[in-house]
DNA sequence: AAGCAAATTGACAGCGCTGTCATTTATGCC
DNA sequence: GGCATAAATGACAGCGCTGTCAATTTGCTT
């Protein structure tokens, strides 16, 4: 049947505690010792039986990641994170589990306390936007459960990744900027996402160091989709003064942008450019592609997990790692005409 | 500290298998008794612990959801499943996870071995195009791991849920046939998808039915990329007797020829009229809306998680569901000129 | 009311592992 | 070499639940 903890030890002439040591990478064991269990685990293929480990051990080896798709409508974004995070927990034989868990409603506590009662992980991943939700954040210390976020708005002491959005941002302006532009628009994420905040600072940064007073016409609301591109743009192509280029604080905002361009008869980039952020799969597909902000969202998912795994082992007390993003410069951003 | 079984078993003045037999709604037990226990469990908010049930019980109440993100681009959709597995398995209460398995790689088969007894998942669920894997169906049945697919492309036996794919090409198709277009493109997908199969089946059905013989020029090979639609239109535009209708095996590559029809300045609907399949959110941010397949993947995922369930608790065998389509005609199909 | 089968309930061991603490073995020092 | 100390190993109970099977109660028959 099945090989257990026990039969290893056997075959190790050891006690099965002397394994159960070993198998959790614990100090004391000499060794010689240890490499004659690893061995003998190896030659069995043993498996720990996790339900068990859990049980006598008191921790579950479950990493759950929280997300709220509600006010999230880049999948995309979170499927790659997620993916980072499997990776993660896969490397340090944790098994994860995913969580939708919609900030709205008032039974939003309670709906989390059952989460822990009855998963029991031993700590959790936060995606945005619900890295900042302070209700939730509040609760997680209270039951003291760890947990890792990935691009949280409010740093302190918060474990996990970030990325400079804000210097990611202004160097996406500067770059326009550089191409003689002048009239730059931008058009802004979700309301009180931490990303819309950051993108916006970086571009009045950026606009400010040019010496460019802002033009209130020029900054308009959008709602990180494609749609909310669309009708950003229309605002922006109706102006007496249009801009010259375009600056979405995301992808998709930034493709809505292109097509409502097309809507007008402006050639993109010969008319306008336009860049997004984000580096969605998408910004490749489009012609011209999209000229934009690579976030390493995989790679984020992976160190936030990482950071958690770390501090869940007691290697420390984890970090805030903030991770270097990339300017791709593609087809749809040109020299003013 | 956490309420246990005992406690409750000790609060309703019977013995721990009792409470054992209520939890698990075995039969013998009278309803007085019965009725008594759950109070007691609501009363005390017990939580029984997954991993002691999991040890004691040898099950883990745990369903897997695998899926291979490499040969799919499609992110929104599989999120939309997983959402679907996931509510199913919380109404049961069972836990999910889900599994990325690359087919690709000889080491396949190893890695399925390692998932399963790693994990111990009572059952799984397959996501396209996983679901047609041979290896990897002989080996689930070797292990005697209970599964459900998603629109499997091989019926029999197999429990899960499927869409009429092919009827639904057919009505799609018919609908252009309707406003009369004659000369109505395809763009095929992936080539060994089962959804690419069914959808071009039905194409030419619809085609055949109406007495029009098929135009080999008109059939051209996509990859249900964003791309892959852009150069296939290219093609399509290319050609002497240009094409009036476009029908796209799914929206990304619909969307692809739209953009492609911008830049060979045809006028969606005007010019040409295009429709795709799947009705995700991209479709109906577009100007003009995508004519579209509207598939409830979220709805599938719930109900193939649901059949699984239900063969895991010995209620019947689970069946394999076909669920309805519904044809969304927007903005992007509209009589011939 | 006794007698019997069926339904209900309970006692107890054990699932596979780890925490605690006792015991054995190695190491350093004079 | 002898002793104190530290390192390595092991014995054993028990984590919270369920399977097995025995004990008890119930319902029905005659």
């Amino acid at each position: 049947m099945r090989v257990r903890l026990e039969d290893v030890a056997r075959a190790a002439s050891v006690s099965p505690k002397t394994v159960s040591r070993v198998l959790n990478d614990e100090a004391n064991v000499t060794d010689a010792t240890r490499q004659r269990v690893r061995a003998a685990m190896e030659a069995m293929d043993y498996r720990p039986h996790p339900s068990a480990r859990s049980l006598a051990g008191n921790r579950s080896f479950l990493v759950a990641m929280l997300y709220d798709n509600n006010d999230n409508p880049a999948s995309t974004y979170l499927a790659e994170i997620q993916d980072g995070v499997l990776e993660a927990c896969d490397a340090h034989r944790y098994s994860m589990m995913v969580r939708p868990l919609r900030m709205r409603g008032d039974d939003f506590i309670r709906r989390f306390d059952a989460l822990i009662s009855d998963h029991h992980p031993d700590g959790v991943v936060l995606t945005p936007p619900i890295t900042d939700y302070a209700p939730l954040l509040k609760r997680l210390r209270e039951s003291n459960v760890p947990y890792a976020s990935v691009s949280p708005q409010r740093r302190g002491k918060t474990i996990g990744v970030t990325m400079d959005e804000q210097r990611a941002a202004r160097a996406i302006v500067e770059h326009l900027l550089e191409l003689g532009h002048r009239r730059i628009a931008h058009v802004i994420g979700i309301a009180d996402h931490g990303a819309s905040r950051w993108r916006l600072a970086g571009y009045r940064e950026a606009m400010a160091a040019a010496g460019l007073p802002e033009d209130p016409a020029l900054v308009v609301q959008g709602a990180f989709t494609f749609g909310s591109g669309v009708e950003a743009a229309r605002k922006l192509f109706a102006l007496a003064k249009r801009p010259t280029a375009v600056f979405a604080a995301n992808d998709d905002m930034a493709t809505g942008v292109m097509w409502a361009a097309g809507e007008y008869g402006l050639k993109v980039p010969h008319d306008l450019s336009v860049c997004g952020f984000d580096d969605t799969p998408l910004s490749r597909q489009l012609w011209p592609a999209l000229t934009t902000i690579q976030q390493p969202s995989r790679e984020m998912g992976k160190i936030a997990a990482e950071q958690l795994l770390g501090a869940l082992r007691g290697h420390g007390a984890g970090q805030l790692v903030q991770v270097p993003f990339v300017l791709q410069i593609r087809g749809s951003t040109a020299a003013v005409p």
